[in-house]
DNA sequence: TAGCCGTGGAA
DNA sequence: TTTCCAAGGCT
């Protein structure tokens, strides 16, 4: 096939310089893979580097405490991939002594590693003639085959995924599959693709038949729901602030945040935060007013989430029970993970209530309110 | 199969 | 400003 020589040649003159070619460390391109896993290039890597200065190797990883791993994956987002990484880092150790798995079957066993990340790890990190099939692939390819109609389906998944395999070469199937993906992402892109760059152009079927643009077809986006939050600024007597552990999966799984959470259309913010804390926590919390309001978007919806002070009258519960919580300091707060909304709101509160200050109209959980 | 799962950059 | 989406995997 013309196919793969061409794009091996412009790959050739046209790579990109990224950390994670530099390296055939099988945990090196794994971590590479994980990250990039529906992230850009230019966000992944300093996160990457600092990654593998505190996880230099899959031991390393593997002995981590979870709170430390999604530290270190803070603001990188899909926070699973973190999670998974460290049960599989545990896993590769237990299992064969740290040696990452060679085979197929038993890469895809791992948490975390599917049909793309096996496939990338495979050829990048040990020659084997698999192919990757991520979103650029999906799209060169089926502009390549001028493949018409959705290509989320079953079917036509099978149908690129086997013609991407029949591509692949014997030899230097790792730079193969990045240069693919680097042609997807820099040349053939989802908009306005640069057909006239592109090494491949007099062998597409979508640019002769110019339907480039309508290749590969996409669905309409759903709606993203709104929701409304109330949340809790709890401080004791050193300024540190109550944050509770989030479960350890779902969204944000393993991530701290402040106590509270979403409310009902029509609840008071401030009165449903009361109920809400006294049954989450048994705290008997008075709500102050409210400091200000905090947009943030997740993947699937969106949400307002309103910011009261509160004080809490009598006894505080030691935590340990159905929910996990700990005063946090500065200190605190550069060990545990806490998601973007979270941060936002410190910041938002930086000026007039910076953490390890104690409010200064005696506004402290500690404080008795007769 | 389709919904869940983050974030920030580009257009 | 809003929309789209970027090297997917799990359930």
């Amino acid at each position: 096939m013309e196919i793969p020589r061409l794009l091996l040649d412009w790959y050739r003159t046209n790579k990109r310089d990224l950390p994670w070619r530099r390296t055939k460390d099988p945990y090196r391109i794994w971590v590479a893979e994980i990250m990039l896993q529906q992230t850009r290039v230019d966000t992944v890597i300093p996160y990457y580097d600092r990654f593998l200065k505190k996880f230099p190797d899959v031991r390393a990883l593997a002995r981590a405490r979870e709170d430390s791993v999604l530290k270190a994956w803070e603001s990188l987002g899909y926070y699973s991939r973190a999670r998974h990484l460290h049960e599989a880092a545990r896993v590769v150790v237990g299992q064969s002594g740290g040696e990452i798995p060679a085979e197929m079957d038993d890469l895809r066993k791992l948490p975390g590693v599917g049909a793309y990340t096996a496939g990338a790890i495979l050829s990048i990190a040990f020659g084997r003639r698999v192919a990757a099939v991520d979103g650029n692939v999906i799209r060169v390819i089926a502009r390549l085959f001028a493949v018409e109609g959705p290509v989320d389906g079953s079917k036509a998944k099978r149908r690129i995924g086997a013609i991407a395999q029949e591509l692949v070469p014997a030899s230097e199937p790792g730079h193969y599959n990045q240069a693919l993906m680097d042609l997807g992402s820099g040349i053939c892109t989802p908009r306005s693709p640069a057909c006239p760059a592109c090494p491949l152009a007099a062998a597409c079927r979508a640019r002769r038949k110019g339907v480039q643009d309508s290749i590969p077809a996409k669905r309409k986006a759903a709606a993203v729901p709104h929701r409304e939050a109330a949340v809790a600024v709890i401080r004791n007597e050193r300024g540190e602030i109550l944050l509770v552990k989030r479960p350890g999966r779902g969204l944000l799984g393993g991530l701290w945040r402040f106590p509270g959470g979403a409310i009902e259309e029509g609840d008071a913010p401030a009165a449903w935060l009361r109920r809400s804390l006294r049954a989450e926590l048994g705290l008997n919390a008075i709500p102050g007013r409210k400091l200000f309001s905090v947009e943030h978007g997740y993947s699937h919806f969106t949400v307002t989430a309103h910011v009261f002070p509160c004080t809490i009258r009598g006894a505080i519960p030691d935590s340990g029970g159905e929910v996990q919580w700990r005063w946090v300091g500065m200190k605190g707060l550069s060990r545990l993970a806490v998601s973007r909304l979270e941060g936002k709101i410190l910041k938002a509160m930086r000026p007039a209530h910076p953490v390890d200050k104690p409010f200064d109209d005696g506004n402290t959980a500690l404080k008795r309110v007769k």
